[in-house]
DNA sequence: GATGAATGAGTTTTCATTCAT
DNA sequence: GATGAATGAAAACTCATTCAT
């Protein structure tokens, strides 16, 4: 009962925590970090101004800790989506599934991802961008991998430069997501990933036309 | 004489109005809307302040016409690239061409360009981003036709949605651009074309490995 | 027993309140009033913010107490010395090294002395400046009287006013207090009080000279 | 008539300057640096908040200037004081004159200059602090000099170092105008310098008594 | 027509004080 | 009775915008 006490305190916060974090997502995403003030914040979470900056510094520390965290959940999902099954073809296949549900899911947390990794925040931070770009590169480096060791297991044809391929997955399934993101009716992300690995793994020349590339 | 002094004034003022923009088109590039003041801007452009609100109702109205006319800009560039080869192949070889040209000699408007299109600017105004997006999903589409032609003249395999395709292909070339903005030199974008292209043309597959998709 | 359970709590209350004072003196007069802050004076106490209010109504409250108290000491060791001995010159010798081991040994009390008295506080409290003001008034009077005695008693030329006589040496021994409180090394307080006596009691003008002042 | 038109812009500035300082010397003689804000200043100076930011940089700024202005003029009067007559003793009755004067006709500046040479601002601010004190320690050098020219050409006798004579004449007349702030109906501020001079002039000790110092 | 001084609403942040546990 | 989390009023400062010259 009594050690239970002190826990009861931790969780209280944290849940505190929680909801200013998620009010500040939902605003930060919605009009972007500069169009938020703190007090737009805390009345959204239903805090005092002063109770905000009891847990984050300031509004730059605030922004920080939930980039960073919602960044640390979005790769992690994503790495353990290509770690999982031993087939190369079939961790490709989990990452866009993977990529997509959780996608679906944070709809705020992917605006702020891509505000982020595509370096439209203009540096608002310094500090920031270096560790968000760390891990993005990190993981792209994870999936280089695959390709790199689908080519060596004879599972692939080696066209180029694995990173590239890696770029290059990654770059269509965030095309297919920003389109759902815009029209989620008329561009719904596909059910089967092989929608999306079709356009790397098939070749679009049609052997008949007797083309040669390069 | 008279007849000349109204088209002068017209041309004096065009390159006044041009001077701003490009003065604003440097540091919005560098430093995100929010941090770049009017003031900054008329100081750059070397002119009162006053002058600069004589051109623009209000900085909001500044940055629309900056984005909208370097976005014009843009389009009418790659749209021409598409146009003008006969063979299909060689208008995507085109496209990718003049897509690194043009981010080459534009780079703080390419930032630009990314802060609006992938949404990051967080709907600085909510008219901009509409006619921004109409215009790239107006390119899309003509890219997506030029897949769909190559598919009907039996060019290339029908592998899936012409449109996807062209939302892929434009993914793609961004992609390695964006890699290319960050480290220049460890990741040069492709002197040739075909770097780019056979990620898509040519299947990844090894046919030897027996693998079936779909 | 229980009439020893009362008082010890009335002790143990005391002790409180010292601490919370020395720990406030401490950082008011490195700081100063506006530069210290509530939670400061609590943590540096090593008690609750919650426990300082109980005993002090409010940071103003605190204060005033805190100089009260100081100014009571002070004033309370000054007005000893210049009681004790006999003879006028002795009284004033007195007077002279009791301020200044007082200062020696209580460097913070002091600053906030001086602060107070000097105004420089610009009246942090309406009521507290004129209570100090009184006791320091009320000092200054009997100061005076050892001056007005002497003079009866034909130890002292009449020059001037008493009041004035003790209004001066207290400015003088203040003088060498800051002198010495800026640059110790420097600007020792004199050993010897005759040293400060002298400047009042020797006259300066030298009598071969022929000058007749006034 | 153009060469005109110049000068008057800057007289503007100036005036509204001056307009400011004043506005800002008056509330901070009167309720301290940390009790006035920037929105009292401007309102009292009758300009937006904005112009006072134009004008000065930050309110710590705005202090230093408002202090170091009044400074500079009260430090140049006393310097002139004792710089005009030839004789010694006329110089310091010059000096205490001249005090009064300024201070007749600028209490809410002397509270100010009070306020920074008391040490009792507690360093508001680092840079400030150094160099009025410079100035005040220049100025009593000064004043040194004369006690010991004086004491060279035999109009003083040698009683202590001149620097300590300085010092005290300094305190004294200090003193008489602190009295006089505080009381002046009952405490005026000397016609006659030499009452005041005549403390440290004219030996209190009777020569009658017999008595020996030191 | 150009200028830039003046404006003041709006932002971030601090800290004295309260009160539920 | 002690605690310290929560509060929110108030302060310093910025910058888009206006308008008299």
């Amino acid at each position: 009962m009594k050690n239970k006490k002190l826990p009861r305190r931790e969780r209280e916060k944290l849940r505190q925590r929680q909801e200013m974090l998620a009010a500040a997502l939902e605003l930060f995403s919605e009009k972007g970090y500069h169009n938020v003030s703190m007090h737009e914040i805390a009345e959204k979470a239903e805090f005092a101004i002063g109770t905000l900056y009891k847990f984050f510094k300031n509004k730059e520390e605030l922004y920080k800790n939930l980039v960073l965290e919602q960044s640390d959940r979005f790769h992690e999902t994503l790495t353990k989506a290509i770690k999982e099954p031993d087939d190369e073809i079939e961790k490709l296949r989990n990452y866009i599934r993977a990529k997509g549900e959780i996608f679906r899911d944070n709809v705020s947390m992917i605006r702020l991802y891509f505000a982020e990794t595509r370096g439209a925040s203009f540096n608002i931070m310094a500090g920031l961008d270096s560790e968000i770009r760390e891990q993005y590169g990190g993981f792209l480096q994870n999936l280089a991998t695959v390709f790199e060791t689908g080519i060596k297991r004879k599972r692939f044809k080696k066209i180029t430069d694995p990173y590239h391929l890696a770029v290059a997955l990654d770059s269509i399934t965030n095309a297919f997501l920003f389109l759902w993101l815009e029209a989620p009716e008329s561009h719904p992300y596909p059910e089967n990933p092989d929608h999306i690995l079709d356009i790397m793994l098939k070749g679009l020349i049609d052997s008949h036309s007797g083309d040669e590339l390069c």
